[in-house]
DNA sequence: TAGGCCATCTGGTCCT
DNA sequence: AGGACCAGATGGCCTA
């Protein structure tokens, strides 16, 4: 539970009671566990914030940064450790004695299809990292970064649980606005069903954007705001 | 040591 | 034909 303190109170809040099923997997539970006892989406209770450090996540990290890209030169030598680091690993039916075996122009053409395909594994690494980036949990060296699952998982939690609170915050404007006894087109709007008009809450039939820009909650009149005030 | 996670290799399929 | 995408297999690293 030390983990929930490294996020806010908000995140820790949605992901905590919002949406209890599709969460409970992910709900930033007690500190890493057993490896078994770790439950994913709606498996059952089980967090998946794990606390320990992580030395291995570092070296994936570099050796995807190194083997980023064409091999070439320095970085052809720094592939080929790599590869012996790695021997044998992932050969897959037939193995590296029929790989030696193949034609030299198919084992060419097998090389180039690899590492194409490792450039592709990067770049969907990229994007993970920079999921992870953006989604609450605990940023910390001495936390391991979070697996893909639960990256993926997480995510779809967090953004749920965004949708939700700018649900809920177009709500109460609308409120807001009736109490001054003012056209409230929010409110006219027939409430969508949840992950629609919550998801895209800008959509046609949206007011417009507030011509002085009051950002807070962009396409919906703000009570505080003299221009959203004004009448046509 | 078992289990989880991961990177890599590989062959197949689909698309351009 | 070549590239993207996918899933299975394999083995290394790490933690409990």
């Amino acid at each position: 539970m030390a983990d929930l303190k490294s996020l806010s109170g908000d995140a820790y809040l949605g992901l905590s009671h919002g949406y209890a099923a599709a969460t409970a997997g992910l709900a930033y539970g007690a500190a890493r566990g057993s490896e078994a006892a770790r439950g994913y989406g709606a498996s059952g209770p089980g967090g998946d914030l794990p606390a320990a450090p992580a030395p291995h996540a570092v070296a994936v990290a570099v050796a995807v940064a190194e083997s980023s890209g064409e091999q070439s030169g320095d970085e052809d030598d720094a592939f080929e450790r790599r590869r012996r680091r790695r021997r044998g690993r992932g050969r897959g039916p037939g193995g590296a004695a029929d790989a030696r075996r193949r034609p030299r122009e198919q084992r060419s053409l097998r090389l180039s299809i690899n590492a194409r395909e490792r450039r592709r594994m990067h770049d969907l690494n990229d994007a993970l990292d920079g999921l992870r980036a953006v989604i609450p949990y605990a940023h910390s060296p001495s936390v391991r970064k979070l697996s893909k699952i639960a990256t993926l998982l997480l995510a779809k939690n967090y953004i749920l649980m965004q949708a939700q609170a700018l649900d809920e915050m177009r709500r109460l404007v609308a409120y807001l606005n009736q109490g001054q006894g003012l056209a409230a087109p929010v409110a006219a709007a027939p409430l969508a069903p949840f992950g629609q008009a919550a998801v895209y809450p800008f959509s046609a039939g949206a007011p417009l954007p507030c011509p002085d820009k009051c950002t807070a909650f962009p396409g919906t009149p703000s009570a505080l705001c003299k221009h959203c005030n004004e009448k046509p």
